[in-house]
RNA sequence: GCGCGCUUAGCUCAGUGGUAGAGCAUUACCUUCACACGGUAGGGGUCGCAGGUUCAAGUCCUGCAGCGCGCACCA
């Protein structure tokens, strides 16, 4: 056994254990397992992705919960994987082709997407390499990307049944269109944003009554040319009179008269109050303007170009101008015409185009649409609890989607992604994944990539694999994503399963920085994962994560984090060291009979740890984990058994230090197991270092601590032969208390902590002689006298706990004021304690009422505070004489 | 507009009716033979506001305010 370095060094011992557990197949998920399944699907990144602070948060939680799995002996599968991304893949592939001067259409539909394959087969699996450097356990063999040739058939063989099913159609319909991606958007990928813009008004003369104007509000001129109605609320006296004659269309002004007018017609919608209370109808270009335009029979007139250009039936104008700037030049018209009234500056939501950061344009054109299968199903599952969500509130989302859902529309105008398998010859459709034969040409339209993802749960996984591992255990993901990929994935799953896809759904928070605002790449907030890795270790940026990202709140990152995660690992580094520093792992049993109350003390936290921890886990409360372990190893198990343990090392009696060193094992084994999801690189070069993967017992390690079983609560068999009990357990915690006293007696009189001084306790009852070693070294007292009938010299500085009185009784003089001073302040606060309990007992409603063990916990209160006074005051009086 | 959250120490957050907590930051002391990526002891909170229920409210109820998110949307 090497002695360790001082400083934990992850970088060689992440790589190195990183291999061994690759080699060693230790994450291989065997169908034919007779151990019951736990399995997870990975959220498939974006095959262009690389990783950011999000995915590392996702799949630590992800590992956390499969390595848990594991250890506890469930046959476990994490099962990783790409999508294919459609338009942000499309999009990069084209910004390669621009730097060669080449467009995707120089080369065609076929070249493109083999050009796509080579960029996917040389980039794509950059994403899977950076999950395993963070540690992620997947079985990587069962790696699946949605493109793959069996991942397809599926997704086509999906289409041709709800096709079949008559659950898809064709439509032409007003969609949500992209004008940079140059594709149709469902509305999941539109979001609203608001924009401070311009208001114009304009006026347009009714043709029947010459001289008479209707004055418009519009927040898009450049759509007059596409102007075929007039619409006002029929309840509206002011405009009324109207409904049935003609306004005059000021644009494009160059037109014959009779081809300008367009009709005035009801509409209940029109509101009053807003605008002008007359509403211009483009039924080509807004979505309540189609239904209007359909219900009056309107001229549906396209005057933007896919690309948002306007086309030549907007006018010479505005023709070819961009979206933006034919609005500006429609503008400069109306004023030349004479139409134009005024313009004012105008908050309202656009929807934006999510993947390009344009508005959308609605955009009337034929698409597929999907009417949604399992919808009662899906609902009902999350409704009576099968599916359930960490945190529940998101099933109250999740079911207000479900009730308001539309149809989804499936295709995009792309062509990377799964081709829909719908076949054209003159005026017949066929829906089958082959050509039908010649003459046929395959609809050019591709799936929405959702449309593949949607399968994921089980469309990954061979009929075998299903038969083990479906149902899935739980599902961890961003709330973004909820109605894009969760809802869709249960009701797909109820389709084509039967069954639920999983069981829990567990939404993480959003990562922000620590100013609260989203990671992104132009604020330049967002620090690469892999840099923190660099600097602090897999294991220090997971805990770090972890630490802080509490169950239902967004995450606000700060390196300090992952700092506090990389210290957290130097401390379990040294105090494994420290153990070595004592010789070698004994594989000895602990023996009851030599066990002081500070190793009573210890296996009693311990226990109260595991309990504490596994009910967190269960409910997903991971930073809670985290915080019960920190707790645990650092504010109990470093700062108090260690340096108690430290009387017993480094004393003369073998057996009583052989016994501490069992003690110690027993609690640092158990710890790195407890420890080894959280932080798995780290656990296990120490479980090997300290050769726990050859002293521990099969029920309590193994070759590979990824392999050792999870602890389980102590039993009260080894409880009651360890004499773990309240007594045990309250006499050490006093013991300590009575510590932190004295040492703040120390800091009080100014004696620096590293000075040894002479302490007398004066034990209350029988002190048993073994307690007094460790009592000494925690006091740092030399000497440490115990002597129930000590007489203390006046003045000397002391303080009670119920195990007794302690005096530090100082050399030379005593500065009376100085300690009167103190003693004040004591007494004082002594004072403020007592009168609040004794208000509380006065009370005859709160004694009548309130239950027994509060009332005596109240009584036993004051009592302590009361004797705490009684001392402090006859200290104070014996100083004043 | 509808819905869902949040508001507790300087900061970030725990705290499901019974003595207000953690980490960071801060103050003082300590370079003590595991660790300065460390140790010890402190200071710091009328728990957003106003009512109510209760013997007892940070915790339950009502109202209000501020912040955030989701959905919908009016040109």
């Amino acid at each position: 056994m090497a002695e360790i370095p001082k400083a934990y060094e992850p970088q060689e011992v992440e790589k190195h254990w990183n291999q061994y557990w690759l080699n060693n197949s230790c994450f291989r998920a065997n169908p034919d397992s007779a151990k019951p399944a736990y399995s997870i699907v990975i959220p498939p990144p974006n095959v262009t992705g690389i990783l950011h602070l999000g995915h590392v948060l996702n799949n630590t939680l992800q590992d956390v919960l499969a390595r848990i799995a594991g250890m506890k002996g469930f046959e476990t599968l994490w099962l990783p994987g790409t999508d294919h991304a459609g338009i942000a893949t499309q999009v990069v592939v084209e910004k390669t082709l621009r730097a060669e001067g080449l467009t995707k259409h120089d080369l065609g539909r076929e070249k493109f997407i083999e050009r796509v394959w080579e960029w996917k087969e040389k980039h794509g699996g950059i994403i899977i390499e950076q999950l395993k450097k963070l540690g992620c356990s997947c079985d990587w063999a069962r790696e699946r990307f949605t493109m793959d040739a069996e991942y397809s058939r599926s997704v086509t063989e999906t289409f041709i049944d709800l096709y079949n099913k008559g659950l898809i159609y064709r439509g032409k319909r007003m969609v949500n269109w992209c004008p940079v991606s140059m594709t149709a958007l469902s509305d999941e990928e539109v979001s609203m944003k608001t924009l401070a813009d311009t208001m114009y008004y304009f006026k347009v003369e009714i043709a029947e009554n010459p001289g008479t104007f209707l004055t418009i509000a519009t927040t898009r001129p450049e759509t007059i040319p596409g102007d075929s109605g007039i619409a006002v609320n029929p309840k509206d006296k002011r405009y009324a009179e109207f409904i049935g004659k003609h306004a005059i269309r000021p644009l494009p002004h160059k037109l014959p008269p009779e081809e300008k007018l367009i009709p005035i017609v009801p509409a209940e919608h029109v509101e009053f109050e807003f605008g002008t209370g007359v509403l211009k109808v483009t039924p080509a270009h807004d979505k309540t303007d189609f239904e209007i335009g359909k219900q009056h029979g309107l001229d549906f007139i396209e005057v933007i170009n896919a690309n948002a250009t306007m086309n030549r039936r907007a006018g010479k104008d505005l023709e070819n101008l961009d979206r933006d700037q034919a609005r500006v030049c429609a503008w400069d018209l109306l004023e030349k015409l004479g139409a134009a009234v005024k313009k004012e500056p105008y908050e309202h939501n656009v929807g934006f185009s999510e993947r390009a950061d344009v508005p959308v344009e609605p955009r009337l054109s034929e698409q597929w649409f999907l009417k949604y299968p399992s919808q009662d199903k899906a609902r009902q599952a999350v409704v009576n609890g099968d599916i359930r969500f960490y945190p529940d509130r998101w099933a109250k989302v999740f079911n207000h989607w479900m009730e308001n859902i539309q149809d989804w529309c499936i295709s995009r105008q792309l062509w990377w992604g799964h081709r829909i398998p719908i076949w054209y010859r003159d005026d017949e459709i066929r829906c089958q994944a082959e050509s039908p034969g010649d003459g046929w040409t395959q609809d050019p339209d591709v799936l929405d990539t959702w449309f593949s993802s949607w399968l994921w749960p089980f469309a990954t996984m061979d009929e075998q694999t299903q038969r083990k591992f479906y149902p899935t255990s739980v599902l961890v993901t961003a709330p973004e994503i909820l109605f894009f990929w969760v809802a869709r994935m249960i009701m797909a799953g109820f389709e084509y399963t039967g069954e639920k896809p999983f069981s829990h759904v567990y939404l993480t928070g959003i990562v922000r920085d620590k100013l609260g605002r989203k990671m992104s790449k132009s604020l330049g907030n967002s620090p690469d994962p892999l840099d923190l890795i660099d600097k602090y270790g897999a294991d220090a940026l997971r805990f770090g994560v972890m630490r802080s990202a509490p169950l239902g709140q967004d995450v606000l990152f700060d390196e300090q984090h992952v700092e506090l995660g990389r210290n957290f690992c130097n401390k379990l580094w040294n105090v494994c060291r420290f153990r070595q520093l004592q010789g070698e792992t004994v594989k000895s049993q602990i023996n009851p009979d030599l066990l002081t109350s500070d190793d009573k003390w210890i296996l009693a936290r311990l226990d109260a740890a595991i309990a504490e921890l596994n009910t967190a886990l269960n409910e997903y409360r991971f930073t809670e984990s985290t915080h019960i372990l920190y707790r645990f190893f650092w504010s109990e198990y470093c700062d108090w058994y260690v340096e108690a343990a430290k009387s017993a090392l480094y004393n003369d009696d073998q057996d009583r230090k052989h016994n501490t060193l069992a003690v110690i094992d027993f609690i640092l084994s158990t710890t790195l197991r407890l420890f080894h999801p959280f932080l798995p690189f780290i656990t296990e070069e120490l479980w090997q270092d300290m050769g726990y993967n050859k002293s521990c017992d099969k029920d309590r390690g193994d070759e590979s601590i990824v392999t050792a079983p999870w602890p389980e609560w102590i039993s009260a068999e080894f409880k009651t032969r360890f004499g773990i009990d309240r007594t045990n357990h309250d006499f050490a915690a006093q013991k300590y208390e009575l510590v932190t006293q004295a040492r703040n007696l120390r800091r009080e009189t100014n004696i620096p902590s590293n000075k040894k001084i002479r302490f007398v306790f004066k034990p209350r009852a029988h002190w048993p002689q073994e307690e007094s070693a460790s009592f000494k070294l925690l006091l740092n007292a030399e000497p440490l006298e115990i002597n129930p009938e000590f007489n203390p010299p006046k003045g000397t500085p002391t303080t009670l706990s119920p195990l007794g009185e302690l005096y530090m009784p100082l050399e030379g003089v005593i500065d009376v004021e100085a300690e009167k001073a103190r003693l004040t302040k004591e007494i004082e606060k002594i004072k403020t304690e007592i009168s609040k309990v004794e208000q509380r007992l006065a009370n005859p409603a709160f004694m009548e009422k309130a239950p027994a063990h509060v009332r005596e916990e109240n009584l036993k209160r004051k009592t302590d505070w009361q004797s705490k006074l009684d001392h402090a005051q006859s200290v104070m009086n014996h100083l004043c004489e």
